[in-house]
DNA sequence: TTATCTTTGCGTCAAATTAACGCAATTGAT
DNA sequence: ATCAATTGCGTTAATTTGACGCAAAGATAA
């Protein structure tokens, strides 16, 4: 029989983390998924997750299972919420504290052949084990709150972006439709974007320009209890 | 020595929950603190809370809390995040789910004798044992971005109540000056009150309207995409 | 008592913001 | 060659916001 030597007065609950990772292919949200390889839930989708070591906080444990899936050190990461059904678990008590991610997929390291790991489309994505089902609809709710009043959707794409881009990346996760020019007034009217100088060619009247986001400008403004609003 | 018998195969952090409870007496915002009997911090004032049962939710356990230091059954309770610092807890790892509670302060029942808790005006509010006082700056950040777009505010004032108190509840936790006019005006358009009959005498042009929060009414507006704002 | 504040409800108006849609230049597709 | 789609930039009317006026009536103080 195996060893148990950590041993308490009273019952502990088991601690783990899990982190919705969010990508954009420039047309949907996208979601990382690893498939279980065991029981319970062993053929499931999940999110990257485990248990919490006892000399890291949550968040470096959730930034620990976004890296062992992504290669990504720096990402976008913040609490979501914590999760605590008596019966979440089969096995024992277990509560996790979620975490959402916002990576640029193309940052992502190509999955390794060991990898189990798979970027699901918001609306194909598969039935998952445990609560994720639960922990997603809190994410998605969470991030679409979060993108009227912080600029993390720049998280999502590569660092040069074209408007439209931008545009469907704000529609994919609002799920709404906006006017292509009162967006491009709006979000320019922010002052937090900059033009990449274009480096070849002139702006040939078609191809888009090109923008990056401004972290120092938006960091000024904000200083100055500048409101961002979208 | 103390029997140990909850044994585990890995180590477990303990898990309890706090209760950040807000309060308002017409004027300010308070808070609800309990005085701490016993080290560590033994003597300062902390958040009510204790450790999380294992046939309860981390909710369960925070409204437990709430009804031991206040007597009520039923108040707004929302969780605020989860605090994770390795060291939070000179004696043992310990992660607390921290809850924050919204109560009409006539409804709580007077501090018994025994009781150790007592409400502060947050500019009189003690230092705080653990790290509380950074639980409260989150409390108080989430407390002013939900009230943006949620009718929370109701959960803190009496079943009727007069414009200016509204208003007065408003100013304290954005702390910032509306104008009495335009204040009026803005609320009003949402058309989530209603007046109350005055029972007694009519309207003598002088005392106050008293109104009342139209949660049915919310709710309809809700469904139908309503946004609240404000 | 009388003159002076304060409080409350409601109104006005100009400035700012928003929503809806026009237009021309250019490019890729049929 | 024609046509549809994309991109950048304008225009206009409706709506919302912010600042402040005003009168009635109770409270306050000389």
């Amino acid at each position: 029989m195996e060893e148990k030597k950590y041993c308490y007065k009273y019952p502990h609950p088991a601690v783990t983390t899990d982190c919705v990772i969010f990508g954009f292919d420039g047309i949907n949200l996208k979601l990382l998924l690893v498939e279980r390889g065991i029981d319970p839930y062993k053929g499931c989708w999940a999110f990257p997750g485990g248990f919490l070591n006892m000399d890291e906080t949550a968040e470096e444990g959730a930034r620990r299972e976004l890296e062992e899936e992504t290669g990504l050190k720096t990402a976008y990461v913040e609490q979501l919420q914590t999760f605590t059904a008596v019966d979440r678990d089969p096995r024992e008590r277990v509560i996790t504290i979620a975490f959402y991610a916002l990576v640029k997929i193309s940052e992502v390291k190509g999955g390794d052949d060991a990898s189990q790991a798979r970027w699901f489309s918001l609306d194909e994505s598969p039935s998952l084990a445990f609560d994720h089902e639960l922990i997603l609809r809190v994410a998605l709710a969470r991030l679409k709150e979060k993108i009227h009043f912080e600029p993390i959707g720049f998280e999502l794409l590569p660092e040069v972006f074209t408007m439209t881009e931008l545009q469907n990346l704000y529609e994919a996760i609002l799920g709404v439709k906006f006017d292509r020019r009162n967006f491009y007034r709006k979000m320019t009217a922010l002052e937090i974007l900059e033009q990449v100088e274009p480096e070849k060619q002139r702006t040939s009247k078609r191809d888009p320009i090109p923008y990056r986001f401004n972290a120092e400008r938006y960091a000024e403004l904000k200083k100055k209890h500048f409101i961002l609003e979208f």
